[in-house]
DNA sequence: TATCCACCTGA
DNA sequence: CAGGTGGAT
């Protein structure tokens, strides 16, 4: 069995299964998932990691980026003096931003627009059922997220089986967009967070708030924040803000109040508002 | 610039 | 009605 020591609480639970990431599923105790489209199985034991993959992907290095391990929280939030922000950072102790991989994360928020949590996960498993590639851990069978060129090889209407409703043309053509340079995302990593938005929002099925998700949940952008239905129900009722203003409005607001780490913050409270609040 | 509404689908 | 976007006004 493979073991990474941890030094600060996860809770696999609230990070797995906060909204932020859609694949994995729990099942006689181990997380199921995938860490750069590898499929994973893992858990927490005595402040130990364990885990198991196939064939070595994805490796710990992988790993420990994916759970974003160095990246201290305590610090973050050492500095915050907002109640809320303290509050759902003490309910919510152990709770990750991942980093994803920036492909599937964007598909994958294209396709939750105006949706649900469930389903999305049963579209994304659909999709990537047909057309992704059988990957095998024990008795358990996984199925790699599919690349662009795979999905451009596909029609509207085959897409919409998978249950993608109108966001099957936003899919499709964000696809196309990418089969010929997949690099054009992941050069985005080393643009700052408003060339890089700028470049996501020129996709098609991409506003502020899908690109934010994306620049925050795989980009490592921490600056980023998603104003979605809840946060901003958390911006008018919890910190006073004027309902009608404008959403590009509230999350330049937003970032600006909780300064670099916007978009961690974010998360924490997003989760808690959900989790615990109507 | 700011508001309004169609757009798929399933609970 | 649900974790938006794009197009029109």
């Amino acid at each position: 069995m493979n073991k990474i020591k941890i030094n600060e609480d996860i809770d696999l639970r609230n990070t797995l299964f906060s909204g932020q990431a859609f694949r994995w599923y729990l099942k006689d105790d181990w997380y199921y998932g995938y860490i750069n489209n590898s499929f994973i199985k893992i858990r927490i034991i005595d402040k130990h990691m364990e885990y198991e993959s196939c064939m070595g992907k994805p490796c710990e290095s992988e790993i420990i980026e994916y759970f974003n391990l160095k990246l201290t929280y305590k610090k973050i939030f050492s500095k915050i003096e907002d109640k809320y922000c303290l509050l759902a950072y003490k309910e919510l102790n152990g709770l990750k931003i991942l980093n994803q991989d920036p492909w599937e994360c964007l598909i994958s928020f294209i396709i939750s627009a105006w949706s649900n949590v469930p389903k999305i996960s049963k579209t994304i498993n659909d999709l990537c059922v047909e057309l992704g590639d059988k990957q095998v851990i024990g008795d358990e069978i996984g199925y790699t997220f599919p690349s662009p060129s795979i999905i451009s090889t596909k029609n509207e209407k085959i897409l919409r089986k998978f249950g993608l409703g109108y966001r099957s043309k936003y899919v499709l053509n964000t696809s196309r967009l990418l089969s010929e340079n997949l690099n054009i995302i992941y050069e985005l990593f080393e643009k700052t967070y408003d060339e890089a938005l700028n470049v996501l929002l020129e996709f098609p099925g991409v506003g502020d708030k899908v690109a934010n998700c994306v620049l925050i949940y795989s980009l490592k952008k921490h600056f980023a924040f998603p104003v979605d239905l809840w946060v901003d129900r958390i911006l008018v009722q919890d910190y006073g803000i004027d309902k009608k203003m404008p959403l590009i409005k509230k999350r330049k607001w937003a970032q600006n109040y909780f300064g670099d780490h916007a978009g961690i913050i974010q998360h924490f409270l997003f989760h808690y508002k959900r989790k615990y609040n109507q």
